[in-house]
DNA sequence: TTGTATGCGTTATCAC
DNA sequence: GTGATAACGCATACAA
């Protein structure tokens, strides 16, 4: 390992014969220095393997080009059979990296990460700050933005504290379109497993489940799950206890639909002629599934790229970024429903 | 979103009437500070809420107090149903966070990506490199380590750059086991599914499984995996096409393992009475599967914190960090053979 | 035990 | 177009 010492702008002006300032201007892209001199100086960027040092720069530039992706889950959660991270990691991603920035994961599963975090980004190591989901009224967000860290949080805030700006989805009207085609089907006696009930995203399925059904003059039957394929299979077997003559079940996620895909097979219930299924998030699997799951897709990279584009206008100090943006959801018809 | 001016040490200086000097010390917890005057200035600290500026203090400690953690893949090889990178997360994090040093996870599963991640470091945004896998004879590694960015690798690197110190597992040793264990049993014809040929643990495994085979003068059978389950599906399938009358399968992966089963009981062939598998890795998820896997343990979540160890005590300067770590393997036996 | 003074490597504001 | 020079916020050797 060969320790050798880190070339400084002040070694490679003095062997590309100019000044430091002349050095900077090349290395951060400036016109205004002569194609001669520029050329001599990339030399010796090249020779020396010149990198400028980022503290040095974070310090007068006020800026560090990377950003964090708060993921507040552990890592065992994060890394499960469940694609919503990834999708929002590669939507995040692509959009950073167009704009030369560097993503940053970092996971607060445990309450000491929470704090880590705080204190990372009010070090000033990074310049703002997305969170990957929120956890029921979670402070960590608005305390950041009252710092004066750029925010941007994926799933409407549920904390009552600093506004954030935030992107989310028509939870309410992609649930209102599954429910309305399984009345429309004549379904009667149509179930939920419902999302944990901490976070947004669950809680507004929940609700947009609800409200159709009430219009609908249906009664409602619901079990409850955590979006994982386990829950769903334990609720699928609830709701099948509680009433066995259900005849339709909306999943607030694809991965429980899967699980009670499962658990109905397991009871000798046909799919969709005794019961039909509808999930929700459209992911690949479930184009795959036995029989092809009928889903309300929603458009999570999408939805980390709008995140990222946010984040940089924020920080480029655009004055009127949006206070969120809500983007659309969409019923896909397969076999299940 | 308040952007208040973040306060620097002056300013809590003057709020608790002393010099800078001796802020610093209280920050960074000297102990020749008089009682007195350190409670004044812890108090000025919380009610300015002071943060140190990372980038200041970098730039005069050479420190960031951070280390990176590489995966090598794309956010969607890496969040699949494999648990081999969070359980190296969750031992590398559990080390770092007791060292009260800044975890930071880098993906790089573009070409591009991995530029940036060299860029990264040899800017100084962290103290060190932490390689969770290496696939073929990746330079970068050795690049950073001749940079003399302290680095350290998951599993034996295959380039033949600069040596850096790397956390194995004892592939040879498991696999032998293994393979014994269904020779002693009576099955003479021993096939495997291969992990992928680009990375030492594919190619130590079926290494493993070669020799050992040559040594108790059977006829070896091999076909092509990449560690997930599909692959081993389909590997399965090969196998039983090339040789119905095989009666065991060692799989270098347990997700492998378990497409295997899932392929033998679609063919009608009981395990272990049948074909007996084992598998390798040992994740809870083999506890549960039908049968029980017999499986190679390998523990790596410890190869994680061993991992981050070996860092902590190059950041320290430790002279004799050993230039690599092997941590044992051990056969479990369950049903499946 | 505390304060003063210096420098870390860069960018940016000036003159030239 | 190019070169001095002053910050940026902090830690630390040295003085007191």
């Amino acid at each position: 390992m060969t320790t050798r010492e880190r070339p400084t702008l002040e070694a490679v002006a003095r062997r590309a014969g100019v000044s430091r300032a002349t050095v900077s201007r090349v290395v951060n892209g400036s016109t205004t220095v002569a194609a001669g001199i520029r050329d001599a100086v990339n030399q010796a960027v090249d020779e020396l393997g010149y990198v400028p040092n980022q503290a040095a720069r974070s310090l007068v530039t006020q800026r560090t080009d990377s950003i964090a992706l708060i993921l507040p889950e552990t890592a065992n959660r994060v890394f499960s059979d469940d694609l919503f991270f990834p999708a929002i990691i590669r939507g995040v991603g692509m959009e950073l990296e167009a704009a030369d920035k560097q993503l940053v994961l970092m996971m607060t599963g445990s309450e000491a990460g929470h704090h880590r975090v705080e204190r990372y980004a009010v070090a000033g190591h990074v310049d703002g700050v997305l969170f990957a989901s929120i956890h029921g009224a979670d402070p960590l967000p608005g305390a950041l933005a009252q710092r004066g860290i750029p925010v941007v949080c994926s799933g409407r805030p549920m904390s009552d504290g600093p506004q954030v700006p935030y992107v989310d989805v028509d939870h309410a009207g992609g649930v209102a379109a599954a429910v309305r085609h399984l009345v429309a089907a004549g379904r009667r006696r149509i179930a939920t497993i419902a999302g944990p009930q901490d976070m947004v995203a669950g809680l507004a399925r929940l609700a947009g489940y609800r409200d159709t059904l009430r219009q609908a003059g249906l009664p409602e039957l619901v079990a409850q799950g955590d979006f994982t394929r386990d829950s769903g299979i334990a609720a699928m077997r609830d709701l099948l206890d509680r009433d066995p003559s259900l005849d339709a079940v909306f999943a607030a996620s694809d991965l429980m639909a899967h699980g009670a895909l499962q658990t109905l097979r397991a009871a000798g219930r046909r799919v969709p002629d005794d019961v039909a299924v509808i999930g929700f998030d459209d992911f690949d699997i479930s184009r795959y599934s036995d029989p092809p799951l009928t889903t309300v897709r929603q458009p999570i990279a999408e939805s980390g790229r709008t995140m990222a584009q946010l984040m940089l206008r924020l920080i480029a100090g655009d004055e009127d970024v949006p206070e969120s943006v809500v983007l659309p959801t969409e019923l896909v018809l397969r076999e299940s429903a």
